[in-house]
DNA sequence: AATGAATGAGAATTCATTCAT
DNA sequence: TATGAATGAATTCTCATTCAT
């Protein structure tokens, strides 16, 4: 993930505003939002407190720019589903499509997952959330009891916390990932077909 | 939900300890525990943080007390499990007062749910977990596939999920409750028949 | 030095006070006067801080409270000295004496020793002071030159603070003090005969 | 005893840390370690107490710095003390040197006098003990009976506490100094001779 | 002879943030 | 593109002390 042309040790230049993302979610991610300082993540960078308000306005700024990289690609996908038709295999293809985002930010979504009560007060909470309920809206069926909505949820959700809560489970990551896509569009099945 | 029938601030003696546990609750559920200082408990309560001190041993004892109260109930569920034959009635049984156990403990699941970062620091983690893991063990078929492991661990996790993320779903609070007991007994079900 | 006529752990009864000083000693003379908390003392106890103030008005107290027994032998010391010839036998039984004084408080001289910045502010700390001036006073020789003063004083001063300071030099205890005092008649003696 | 020739509390720039080391060990060797609080030192600086963090990692981080510059003119001491000859004349020298050493670092002389307590949890107190035992090896006589082991701490520790002690006794402060060395070489004299 | 409950004052430390250079 | 120096506000926690019972 680290280029690293270079081989003095602190020289790397130009890219310090990612090397300072890369570094906060990794921190925030293991230790949680308030718990990390950002003495730490200038510590680890090896440049000075000051250099990070060079790059970002606040703490919270530089967690808010993370998700700004996360929150592409999820539009993009609801733009997608929003031109299909909304029949059982677009709602597969669209789990799908989302357990692919989320491999691809997996820190994050732990972040998010393990830091809800942060994330209320960090404007992004509610950003996320109106995805969420985009997304939802393309798996619901036309019959929308509650259990249904239930299940769609439970879908969605169980998706994005199962990577984390399994990692303690014995197992190949990629067993695991597939059986939780599978579970997911069971659940949407038969959401579908109730 | 304070059960005093007074309302002068400062009168109600004995119960000090009690109410600095509600208030504690109520704070760190909405807020968060890293976000709710000890003064701002103290003075909801209209006494000094001192007085605090005199009750628990440090902020991280206030939280660990709540947990107390709510593991016993789980500890219970579990210990009768144990004497019950394995069949998918049983399963249900333990789910239906799986979800009692929640509705009883509602305030304290949310700050569970929400601060996850925390709990992992906090021992209660580690003790959680392994609850968790007890009561899975319960539900699991005969068959332990990957795929069936995550609908049981799905049917857990939506539960306590549930409740708080359908906070903004419209609906009666009973119908809602309903509807993700029956998702959860559907998944385990499958999991038991597949 | 516990009486323990009672088997119950608790109940020694009337001796308290007792006690307290005893523990207090004890835990000032290992850790310092500032580091050494009430409740330290009371819980090494097995009583209530409040326990200590029914006993002791203050903090200050207790410690004052120890000197006062410390303080008798000496004043004795002095009187005694004041009606004897002032020979080099007197001089050499006064140190003598003081030894022994200092051996059976050696505690609180190793409290005094290592807590001198803490003494100025305890009132003790001039108490004491006029103590050594008065026994100084009879060991000083007819020609009291500025070197003379110094020995006498060195003599006095090596003779409480010998026996801490030794206390990782290897050899009999008995030993060592026996030739502290050795060390100690030698300057007086020189001091006289100058 | 400040070097600065200007008054206005302020503006000097840059001497920030020295002049927190000279504040807190005037304040420190006239109150005591424990009695010190950073607010204090602060105060008495015009800054906040967060400065004093940007300079130190912690209070005690403070006063070990303090004795970094004390410890080096020993530690040349013992080594140049190593190359000499064992005779008496060097062992006399050794006294003198040492006598000047003391002169220059006074104050901190007097903390560790009367702080002892305090420095026996600061680290400090070994690196000190340890130099004080290098010295020593280089007073003592071949024949090394306990008794002129006492002789020569004696001699030591007399000139150190000797400054402290001797100050509310009238006379010379170059006076003093003067008899107190020559106490203490008399005692090494005798030790060599015995 | 002692406890239970509390207080007020203050401690050390940490944090996000600022700004002149 | 950064740093060095500092701040103000907060935090957790500890202490000696008090007082009604």
């Amino acid at each position: 993930m680290v280029t690293g042309s270079s081989n003095k040790p602190q020289q790397r230049r130009g890219d310090t505003r990612q090397r300072i993302q890369d570094v906060a979610l990794e921190l925030i991610a293991e230790q949680g939002y308030e718990k990390t300082s950002l003495r730490e993540i200038a510590e680890r960078l090896g440049v000075t407190k000051a250099a990070l308000y060079y790059h970002f306005k606040t703490k919270e700024d530089i967690v808010v720019s993370l998700f700004d990289d996360l929150m592409t690609p999820i539009d993009e996908l609801i733009s997608w589903a929003k031109e299909q038709p909304s029949t059982l295999e677009t709602k597969r293809e669209i789990l799908t499509r989302y357990g692919v985002a989320l491999a691809n930010a997996a820190p994050l979504f732990r972040f998010m997952q393990e830091n809800q009560a942060t994330m209320r007060e960090l404007s992004i909470g509610e950003d996320f959330k109106q995805r969420m309920t985009g997304l939802l809206d393309h798996l619901l069926p036309e019959d929308v009891t509650m259990t249904n909505r239930v299940r769609c949820f439970s879908a969605l959700f169980s998706m994005h916390a199962g990577m984390f809560v399994l990692k303690d489970v014995e197992g190949d990551l990629e067993e695991k990932r597939m059986a939780v896509l599978e579970v997911a569009t069971d659940l949407v099945t038969q959401a579908h077909r109730s």
